[in-house]
RNA sequence: GCGCGCGUAGCUCAGUUGGUUAGAGCGCCACCCUGAUAAGGUGGAGGUCCCAAGUUCGAAUCUUGGCGCGCGCACCA
């Protein structure tokens, strides 16, 4: 038998029993060990760092991976789910920082790399325990125990695999490139950091002169203006660079001859001369080639030696001076500034290419060098006195100070623009800086990704060639080495004499290598603690301490080189690292690539959506040896929008316009926001993360349906409806099974209710399949709704009265097999249901299931819903006409509604009759809807129901052209026809058609359409003067005469009504008789009340009813206008009707 | 600057290949039910589909150009 249901449940506490329930029985493990052997669907899940705290843009991640392997595990599939923490990197490192007080490189040096490693992998587990909370509070089924995590020592290896493999292809090497520079934190970053920390912010922007020099090396009046928004580079300044077509002019102000003379492009000069509010004449005009080659003053002498230009040979014969002249470039625009360029080589990637240009017209080792007057560390160098040991962006106020006052300064503003910041330390602006860095060379790949990519099913589409496929085509090679601390450490061995490197594969591989040492060191450590993890051992300190013999020069020792790795190539490569591939778990990576699902929210597309593509398609791509066919290393992606705050504005703790989800979870709990998630909207929209919304979403679904479910067990249980005792063996209870139970009927000798439940039921499970299998969970979402929507507000409507018949439900002698019938169809559709439902709000939809299922059977049925089939739906049990007609039924009684409330009368009211007039029924729906006239009857408060035989009285008819079929066939004439459509005789035209199937209609301007039936859709329109209402497909008249017979029947169900709500007041068992005593000065009335003492008697369970004179604590009523004083008192012992 | 997405009722959002009366939930107003009851149901009001031009017989939907919001990219010197 059922357990007894609360009425009110308690989600949140409901879910706490269900997860510890779920944790006692290993319910996932059982739910993997089923399918075990199946298909695999395979998940990948992105790696969170545990160092932050979850918040909800998390759980909505969590919700999406835990939907779709849940519903596939339910399809048959195997999907095991192997979690997997990512724990290297700055994030990491800045948070230690920040609990030592320190910041800087040295700061750390000085505290100890070994020490500060410790805290590091100490760190990463600082917020653990809330995530495993969160994973299980929002029922996400993973595998934590088994998960992967990047720092430990096999995971470490896979990658050093990977690097190996690379540096073997030549695919990883060192570069002297411009970089983006992490001068506090002394690292470069790699584009996708370096993408994350833009922020606008006003820097200044100077317009600086550089004096030409004549011919003798003197300076001149005449200065080219160059523009930079960075004038802490003025002192590096290398060269200037013009474009060779385009017009300069040299302005002067009016009759200041000799003065000042500016060089500008031509199409610049008059934005020039509206900033410096000044009026110019054009002196000169000459093409940018002119100037090529002019030396000009720079404006700080820190490189330069005074006198006239130094001059180096040229390759080609000749000489040249080495710095501080104009060059052509074309990558000089007229977009802003002045057509002339500051080059600092050192602070700008095309500045650099500038240099490289240069330095190869010169004989070798003739051309200029890098000048450079800033040190790693961001501060100027002696070489700059001015600034020299502070931080450069500090100094750019003092060096225009200075420009100003050596006159060089002609104008100043302020340049509002973005401008990237550290991304883990925010307040630290990045410079671009020349350095030594390590490189994989995507960029020789880009066809090759972009090639992958295209066999990507991504969700929303337009990521594929929007967003992902243009980071692709301007995909620049990853610089790779971070100069850090925490991180997977690069795996290249130099030797110390010849400088040639070897990449390493694994720690066997290396200590297998010929005179090894320094292993000691870990060991040691080991000793002195020994808590210390083993996975350190191939980390920074105790790695770079292990040397062996150089196999390049006799004597000389291989040595690591310094740096770590970008921790994002440590996520990408979670494919196979997870694993420990190619060193171990070969079963496991063969079976478990490429994914079938991913999914994390929009910012991953430069993260871990390009970091598993790009590794992917450089190991395992078209060129690689044992390639494997695209997509890898995932088929399907659902990208997410970003999640936004109570206020439509980014999620931001300092705002707090969020609420944490742990507080949400215990006020709705983790079924509710888990349906807000997933059908509140598509996922990739942004969702606006709202507490009331999270609120609304209950009632909507999760309390209907646990509605439902309560009025079923309350019932049930009452009348004796008890599967456990009437199917021996309940199967996976589907509908076949059901089929043994005891007084189980036919589906096909059901009432039509019943069947249209069914049809219905089994309509949107096959539409949910369908949906869910296009990863179309908001679609399916909505048809779970509509359906609960109609087992509640139609089915148990509409079959109350059978439940509340006389009779038992349990298939004995006293059995009403109607109300049986009921109970079997409202079981089954819950049961189905409950596995409609289940991945989507895995708690509730478990409830239900552990009491439909598991308390009815005693444990002979599946015990949990989750390891039940998912029901795609049995087109057999589908009737579509009945869904038809049951619709318009429903739009009738709606219509029905509408026209009484337009009439002002309410449904206590009962009226004579009621008629439809069907606007484009099928011959047949007619008949069939008069022949539930009593349905349509009983929902209106009607006498009679009756499709109407004369509509002409009450309707008129308008033909349309059914403008999607003859649209297409008359083109241009479409607004003719329908014109003349309008002004046709309809009831003739009507006949026409119906007699021959077709009819030509005269066009206004000549000529003749012909229209077939199927091209015009009849309008049916109430004519004025009628209660009538009207939709689409039906129009309602109701009579809204009322004869003095009505108006009596109205008064008593006014009656009972106030009595009803006295007996609510009374606090009465709705089994308690009552006595009544009326008194009313009303003749009317008390004739009413005496005609209709039985219906009276039989709605309020009175067991008796007087006239006179009540007690005087009696309700006075207001019944329509006459007075009633109406005294309820409880009367005898109760009894069920 | 370039690119991507979004802009529909007071609020949050749907709107399938262009088609006749643009939908839902919440809120609001009115009503119903009182044997799922601190629930439930029905009806109603409420919309220049951001603006403009174009394509088309017909545009919320397609094109172009604006405006606003969000995000991404980076040769912003």
């Amino acid at each position: 038998m059922f357990d007894p249901v609360r009425g009110q449940p308690d989600f949140p506490a409901l879910e706490a029993s269900i997860a510890a329930w779920w944790r006692e029985q290993g319910t996932y493990e059982k739910s993997l060990t089923r399918r075990r052997g199946s298909e695999r669907f395979v998940f990948f899940e992105g790696p969170p760092t545990a160092n932050g705290m979850p918040h909800p843009g998390h759980c909505l991640t969590r919700t999406i991976k835990d939907l779709y392997p849940r519903y596939r595990t339910m399809r048959g599939q195997y999907c095991e789910r192997k979690a997997g923490w990512d724990t290297h990197g700055l994030p990491v490192e800045v948070e230690v920082c920040k609990e030592l007080g320190i910041h800087s490189k040295s700061e750390i040096e000085a505290y100890g790399v070994e020490p500060f490693i410790h805290k590091c992998q100490q760190s990463v587990w600082r917020y653990m325990r809330e995530w495993e909370t969160l994973t299980e509070r929002i029922g996400f089924w993973i595998d934590l125990s088994k998960a992967y995590v990047t720092y430990h020592q096999s995971y470490v290896e896979s990658v050093w695999w990977a690097l190996a493999e690379l540096f073997d292809k030549g695919l990883l090497y060192q570069g002297h490139k411009i970089v983006w520079w992490w001068a506090q934190g002394g690292t470069a970053l790699s584009s996708g950091e370096v993408g994350q920390g833009y922020r606008e912010v006003a820097d200044p922007s100077v317009y600086v002169a550089f004096p030409l020099l004549d011919a003798g090396g003197a300076p001149t009046s005449r200065s080219l203006v160059a523009w930079t928004t960075t004038p802490w580079t003025l002192p590096s300044n290398q060269f200037a660079a013009v474009k060779a077509d385009l017009d300069y002019v040299v302005l002067r102000e009016p009759g200041s001859a000799g003065g000042p003379e500016y060089v500008v492009a031509e199409p610049l000069a008059a934005s020039f001369g509206e900033k410096l509010k000044k009026e110019f004449e054009v002196v000169e005009r000459l093409p940018g080639s002119a100037l090529v080659g002019r030396s000009y003053l720079p404006p700080f002498d820190t490189f330069r030696p005074a006198g006239p230009p130094a001059t180096a040979p040229l390759a080609a014969g000749g000489a040249d001076a080495s710095a501080w002249r104009v060059v052509a470039a074309d990558f000089v625009t007229t977009d802003s500034g002045t057509g002339i360029v500051h080059i600092a080589p050192a602070f700008g990637e095309v500045d650099y290419t500038v240099l490289v240009a240069e330095q190869a017209r010169f004989a070798a080792g003739k051309g200029p060098a890098l000048i450079n007057a800033v040190a790693p560390d961001g501060t100027f160098t002696d070489a700059f006195g001015m600034g020299s040991g502070r931080f450069v962006k500090d100094c750019d106020r003092d060096i225009t100070r200075d420009l100003r006052a050596r006159g060089l300064l002609v104008h100043q503003e302020q340049y509002v623009h973005d401008y990237p910041f550290c991304w883990r330390a925010d307040s630290d602006p990045l410079i671009q800086y020349p350095r030594q860095s390590w490189f994989i060379r995507t960029s020789r790949f880009r066809e090759q990704m972009l090639a992958n990519n295209a066999r990507i099913d991504w969700l929303p589409e337009h990521i594929k060639d929007g967003r992902f496929g243009n980071f692709l085509e301007t995909n620049v090679d990853w610089a790779l080495s971070r100069e850090r601390y925490w991180g997977t450490p690069l795996p290249i061995w130099v030797c110390e004499q010849t400088g040639k490197a070897e990449a390493i594969r694994s720690y066997a591989d290396l200590l297998a290598k010929p005179g090894i040492g320094g292993t000691e060191v870990f060991t040691k450590a080991k000793a002195v603690n020994p808590g210390l993890s083993e996975d350190l051992k191939v980390h920074k300190p105790y790695i770079d301490a292990v040397t062996y013999d150089s196999p390049f020069a006799p004597g000389a020792r291989m040595r690591r080189v310094t740096e770590v790795i970008d921790c994002w190539f440590d996520s990408g490569a979670m494919p196979f690292a997870q694993w420990g591939w190619p060193h171990a778990g070969h079963a496991e990576f063969e079976a478990q690539f490429p994914a079938d699902f991913i999914s994390e929210a929009i910012d991953q597309t430069r993260g871990w959506f390009y970091s598993q593509l790009a590794i992917s398609t450089l190991l395992f791509g078209a060129d690689a040896e044992g390639s494997r066919p695209y997509p890898h290393t995932f088929k399907t992606c659902i990208v997410l929008g970003h999640m936004l705050g109570e206020d439509g504005q980014k999620m931001s703790k300092s705002k707090r316009n969020y609420r944490e989800p742990a507080e949400i979870f215990d006020k709705y709990g983790a079924d509710a926001l888990r349906w807000f998630f997933l059908a509140g909207q598509a996922p990739w929209t942004s969702i606006r993360y709202s507490e009331r919304a999270i609120k609304e979403s209950i009632p909507e679904f999760l309390l209907r349906l646990w509605n439902v479910y309560s009025f079923f067990v309350i019932y049930a249980r009452i009348d004796g409806f008890d599967p456990g005792a009437m199917l021996e063996d309940p199967g996976m209870l589907d509908h076949a099974d059901l089929a043994r139970g005891r007084g189980w009927r036919a589906v096909a000798d059901r009432s039509e209710l019943d069947r249209w439940m069914l049809s219905e039921l089994n309509a949107t499970a096959a539409a949910m399949t369908e949906r869910m299998d296009a990863y179309d969970h908001f679609g399916a979402a909505q048809r779970l709704s509509s359906l609960v929507d109609a087992v509640s507000n139609w089915f148990v409507r509409r079959s109350r009265d059978r439940f509340w018949a006389a009779g038992r439900a349990d298939g004995g002698v006293e059995t009403n097999q109607e109300k049986l019938d009921a109970y079997w169809t409202l079981y089954e559709t819950l049961l189905t249901i409950a596995r409609l439902a289940a991945p989507f709000t895995p708690f509730t939809t478990e409830a239900i299931w552990r009491n439909l299922a598991g308390a009815a059977f005693g444990g002979r049925a599946l015990e949990s819903v989750h390891l039940a089939d998912y029901p795609t739906g049995d087109a057999a049990l589908v009737d579509h006409d009945l869904v038809r007609r049951m619709a318009v039924v429903r739009d009738v009684a709606s219509l029905g509604r509408a026209a009484r409330a337009a009439e002002k009368l309410r449904v206590r009211q009962p009226l004579q009759k009621v008629e439809v007039i069907l606007a484009d029924a099928r011959p047949d729906d007619a008949a069939w809807l008069e022949a539930h006239a009593d349905l349509v009857c009983d929902e209106l408060n009607v006498k009679q129901f009756e499709v109407c035989g004369e509509p002409d009285r009450y309707i008129t008819r308008a033909i349309l052209p059914d403008l999607k079929k003859l649209g297409p066939k008359l083109g241009k004439d479409l607004p003719k026809a329908r014109d003349a459509l309008a002004k046709a005789d309809a009831a003739a035209l009507l006949a026409a058609l119906a007699a021959h199937g077709r009819a030509e209609v005269p066009l206004p301007g000549g000529g003749v359409a012909t229209v077939e039936q199927d091209d015009v859709i009849v309008r049916t329109t109430a004519k004025p003067g009628w209660a009538a209402a009207e939709s689409p497909r039906a129009v309602v008249v109701i009579a809204k005469d009322l004869t003095p017979d009505l108006v009596a029947e109205g008064l008593v169900r006014e009656v009972v009504h106030a009595i009803q709500t006295e007996r609510k007041e009374l606090d009465l068992e709705f089994t308690d008789r009552i006595d009544l005593v009326f008194a009313t000065k009303s003749a009317e009335l008390r004739e009413a009340l005496e005609r209709h003492r039985d219906y009276v008697s039989g709605e309020t369970l009175a067991a008796s009813i007087h006239f006179g004179t009540p007690p005087a604590a009696a309700e006075p009523h207001d019944i329509d206008g006459h007075p009633l004083a109406i005294a309820v008192t409880k009367a005898g012992p109760a009894a069920r009707s």
